[in-house]
RNA sequence: GGUGGGGUUCCCGAGUGGCCAAAGGGAUCAGACUGUAAAUCUGACGCGUAAGCUUCGGUGGUUCGAAUCCACCUCCCACCA
């Protein structure tokens, strides 16, 4: 039997990562033994993004305490969609695309837990699996029965919905936690799961699955549920200027990653340290009481930068983000070999190939994506925004040629203090 | 099926015949200050160097002129059956 770590709990409460509980004594009391988890991530996208990171680092947190953790890919559910806290209906995906996802999330997944021989050996699962062969009736007798719509019209996640003029909810978003409580249900089951994890707007259908498990089952089960990643200035986390933060590489880069994290505000960056790394508690009192100390710039965002790109992209792609970032904000660019801009090209810095003879910067300017049209092209080199190999450019008509380029082939443009893009000429 | 209310530029939201590329707020972007922070200030924020062009759910119409009026279609919401 795996040893277990008593005080998983306790750890997680001091990192702040728990919302909600259900019966915190018996949970405790229940979590001394190896147990069996879950936590459910519908396929909503063709990758996760940050956001079911908090969710994905728990499950692991778990397994090193010893439990087994099962991550449940949500093919049946993803064809539903959640309602909870979500203000409007959503459009339902087809059946092949929603396959698809449910691939890739299988295997985004699987990277953060282990699948090993031992006891607490991690699964993945389907829930499309338990569902697809439920009827109609049969769904309505053995399962439907047991909710009352007068409580699931009372749940927080579904309230705002049904009050709120000009939105409405379907049936069929309606009965998405009846689905989500059967799953709960079925993996106690079929695993002996006891426990279910999830996001705090999960908590009206983690208890519905509790109350479904007690009623066929007769067996006590538990939820917790972590807290909503908030940021100080009240902005959404996981997205910026370019879009949302993704985990899959080939959507968002190693380096993007990377840059993410770096760019941290001071007020979050110690809480993000607690939710998103497995430091323990003396090192991160260590390094903020360090910070606070310095007085200058704060090392907690390159620590939290470090570490998350390591969990999610391993050491290589940590160490490829690490070579583009020193290269572009070391201010040396004159200093790069040839391999040093061909490897910043093979590591994911947004780059492009010409095999012109000459471009001018407006051009290259929106071809790049650092500006949208060539207005506000023109407008950033108006504003002394822009940069080519370390020096500003202002003047409009700039025309850019390989001789001129690092190298005699590459141009590096900067647009603001924080895009860049590697012009390479093919030619 | 009926009745009523809606669909405006990324979001919210004003605009009911010309003064509207369309108020205001938010978000976003750039500059200054900085630490690739925060706060603050300044500027930008449909496309075009410009003349100008293309937008206000869709199509067609009325008009010198429409986001604004009319018809049909479509989607959403509420209530009634």
């Amino acid at each position: 039997m795996t040893a277990v770590d008593t005080n998983l709990l306790a750890d997680l409460q001091m990192r702040g990562l728990v919302n909600q509980m259900t019966s915190p004594e018996e949970l405790t009391q229940h979590l001394q033994k190896s147990r069996v988890l879950y936590c459910g991530f519908d396929p909503t996208a063709d990758s996760l993004h940050i956001g079911s990171l908090v969710p994905l680092l728990v499950l692991r947190r778990f397994q090193q305490a010893g439990h087994k953790p099962l991550a449940l890919v949500g093919g049946a559910t993803g064809m539903i969609g959640d309602p909870s806290f979500k203000s409007q209906e959503r459009k339902l995906n087809t059946i092949d695309i929603i396959d698809q996802w449910v691939d890739r999330l299988k295997a985004q997944v699987s990277a953060f837990i282990e699948f090993n021989d031992q006891g607490n050996s991690a699964a993945v699962v389907n829930n499309y699996d338990w569902t697809k062969d439920v009827d109609v009736l049969t769904f309505l007798r053995d399962v439907g029965k047991h909710f009352s719509v007068s409580s699931m019209i009372q749940k927080e996640s579904v309230k705002q919905r049904l009050e709120r003029d000009g939105e409405g909810i379907s049936f069929t978003e309606f009965a998405y936690m009846i689905l989500q409580s059967f799953d709960f249900s079925q993996l106690y089951k079929q695993y002996n799961c006891s426990l279910q994890i999830g996001g705090s707007d999960q908590w009206g259908n983690i208890t519905g699955g509790i109350d479904l498990t007690r009623r066929q089952h007769r067996a006590q089960v538990f939820g917790l549920t972590l807290p909503l990643v908030t940021k100080s200035d009240g902005t959404k986390f996981g997205k910026t200027e370019s879009g949302t933060i993704w985990l899959d590489e080939k959507k968002t880069s190693q380096y993007a990653f990377y840059q993410f994290w770096i760019n941290t505000a001071d007020a979050d960056v110690y809480k993000f340290l607690r939710f998103f790394t497995f430091l323990n508690e003396a090192k991160m009192l260590a390094i903020e009481e360090q910070d606070r100390a310095a007085q200058g710039k704060p090392e907690a965002q390159s620590i939290l930068a470090t570490e998350v790109t390591r969990l999610v992209h391993g050491e290589k792609g940590l160490q490829a983000a690490l070579r583009i970032s020193e290269a572009l904000f070391s201010g040396q660019l004159e200093q790069l070999t040839k391999e040093d801009l061909q490897q910043l090209y093979l590591d994911g810095m947004p780059a492009s190939q010409t095999s012109k003879k000459s471009i001018t910067l407006v051009q290259v300017l929106v071809d790049s994506g650092l500006a949208k049209s060539n207005k506000m092209a023109r407008e950033f080199i108006v504003n002394n925004a822009v940069s080519v190999n370390g020096d500003k450019v202002s003047d409009l008509d700039a025309v850019l040629t390989p001789f001129l380029g690092l190298q005699g082939e590459y141009h590096v443009i900067k647009r603001g203090k924080k895009l860049f893009h590697l012009l390479h000429w093919a030619g």
